[in-house]
DNA sequence: GCCAACGTTGGC
DNA sequence: GCCAACGTTGGC
């Protein structure tokens, strides 16, 4: 039983078109640095899920691909990089605080844009529009990713 | 740039 | 374990 997932990215860090310039569509999801974002990578996230690729932090934010998780949770090398943004001092090489997995961009779709998200009433409890969401990575109902499927297909 | 909301830190 | 202070996220 596959899962769903939406995964925030800054474009002006990673965007959906640099994602698709990458080798095999391929990036690793580099600097998720929260715990529960984390967790859903090592402990629920599997080889073929879906993921809506979303762009976060930008003029238009909303959904513009669709992708997969292409690996297993491994090690985020850039924690323990010193010029890296995402570097963190207080994890050990032996005992490594923060994963990611690689996720593989299938295709671009419109920009499906925040207030359209916000005005589909089927969309209503779609996790990434609470009030107050921060979480980078969250979990997608099944019924969430087929009317947004369907939403792209419109319009 | 502003600010609401949330997560983390650290003193006690 | 509590909670105030602080830092970050992310839409606007």
């Amino acid at each position: 039983m596959p899962h769903y997932w939406l995964m925030k990215s800054e474009p002006s860090e990673v965007s959906v078109d640099d994602a698709l310039a990458a080798p095999n569509a391929t990036v690793p999801w580099t600097g998720v640095r929260n715990y529960q974002a984390r967790n859903f990578m090592r402990d629920a996230m599997q080889v073929g899920d879906g993921v809506l690729f979303y762009h976060s932090s930008c003029a238009e934010p909303g959904i513009v691909g669709i992708a997969r998780v292409a690996s297993g949770a491994y090690t985020d090398p850039t924690q323990f990089e010193a010029d890296s943004p995402y570097f963190d001092p207080g994890s050990k090489k032996d005992a490594p605080r923060w994963l990611l997995v690689d996720v593989q961009v299938l295709h671009k779709t419109r920009n499906l844009t925040l207030p359209e998200l916000r005005a589909a009433p089927e969309l209503a409890d779609l996790l990434v529009l609470k009030k107050g969401n921060r979480l980078s990575i969250t979990p997608v109902e099944p019924r969430h990713w087929q009317a947004i499927l369907e939403r792209i297909d419109a319009a």
